[in-house]
DNA sequence: TGATATAATTAACAGTGTTAAGTTAAATAA
DNA sequence: TTATTTAACTTAACACTGTTAATTATATCA
């Protein structure tokens, strides 16, 4: 009965192909610039083919974008290994926030600025891999509220003020590269020192 | 020689007329699922007498923002005449700002994220209006660093932050309208309390 | 082998931004 | 007034878009 198995195998491995290739071209040329005959292309498979793995075009984006939330996920999660000082451990992740932003700017838009027009319910669901993300802030938050280090205001607000701080910066310099910035290390910490010094006093 | 004048007036018009349809269909059903064609019809002329008046759809997009980013300027400017504490001014500014985002978050949307996309010189150049907008947050900012009531950190990197927070908190609210947010005043306000408190620090 | 299920394709629809060519109407010059 | 030039506007077309229904090919089972 192994024939079911590698037709299952064979499915996601196509699945996966159409992925790959929606993702980059979606990096490289922007959403709205992507044709579904063009990832078609790509693959050697004809366009229809595509919709036998994904509802239309908006699921091909909000896969994508769950890998990209995955990745985020994990680049943030490295850092709770040396968990000695809390203030320190979410410096350092608003610091990473950030610069996954900038290190994949095409995905951290797709994810967090094309989707949610496409999709009105947008991957903060319950479960969802975006509300993971968006628990690991809570706990570091949760964590400096608790030691007493920041100010007791609820859990919930102080954290979306920090994420606020993190996306603002992050997206403003994505998409205004040619405004005279600050030099950019500096924008971005300062940034972050200043929200964290905010949620101290 | 007032017939030259008079046909200056009608285009002058009819260019006005196109952009206010535009905007309209724009803000109501986005700038994606908008045509040259449903545009032509709204104002009941063909298609092609569009582009008598605007190079193409991302001209006319731009067009729709420059007017939203004067909108904007003229809301902050009130603000200014009242200018006794100069923290005081620069709290209701961003108050001003995010209720700004919130009112029209569709015009917000285009200006500060869907032009950007389409449009790599994205309307902070020199005399712009929008390099107008950052003037008056970057005066605001300038006072209170001179009154020494903020850290003594330059103007433009302070500027910078305060701009990150409200815009961050913004289009948080607005892209992400079903997440378990706290309470939106309360958000908008700790957020920007948030960030002046680090400033001062 | 032939029947069956699934994978993949072709062809088509209604719509898109944009351009070139053509038409109509108005203003100027004779 | 009539002819000519200029501007305003429209028609038709191109190459493309996402998506669906109908059709063909392929591989598995009896």
């Amino acid at each position: 009965m192994g024939i079911k198995e590698r037709k299952a195998r064979e499915k996601e491995q196509l699945r996966q192909q159409i992925l790959s290739a929606a993702r980059e071209l979606f990096v490289n040329e922007g959403y709205e610039n992507v044709s579904m005959r063009k990832i078609a292309n790509k693959i050697e498979y004809s366009p229809t083919t595509i919709y036998l793995h994904f509802k239309d075009k908006a699921d091909l984006l909000d896969s994508v974008c769950k890998e990209t939330l995955l990745n985020l996920l994990n680049t943030l999660e490295q850092l709770k290994r040396d968990n000695t000082d809390s203030v320190e451990t979410l410096r350092k992740s608003g610091r990473a926030y950030v610069e996954f932003g900038l290190k994949y700017p095409q995905d951290y838009k797709l994810t967090f600025v094309i989707r949610p027009q496409f999709q009105k319910g947008l991957g903060l669901e319950e479960g969802s891999v975006g509300e993971k993300v968006f628990d690991y802030l809570r706990e570091m938050v949760s964590e400096c509220i608790r030691q007493r280090v920041f100010r007791q205001v609820d859990v919930e607000t102080t954290s979306q003020v920090m994420w606020s701080a993190v996306h603002g910066v992050t997206l403003l310099l994505i998409d205004f590269p040619d405004f005279p910035w600050a030099e950019k290390d500096k924008l971005i910490d300062t940034v972050i020192h200043t929200t964290i010094a905010g949620l101290k006093a």
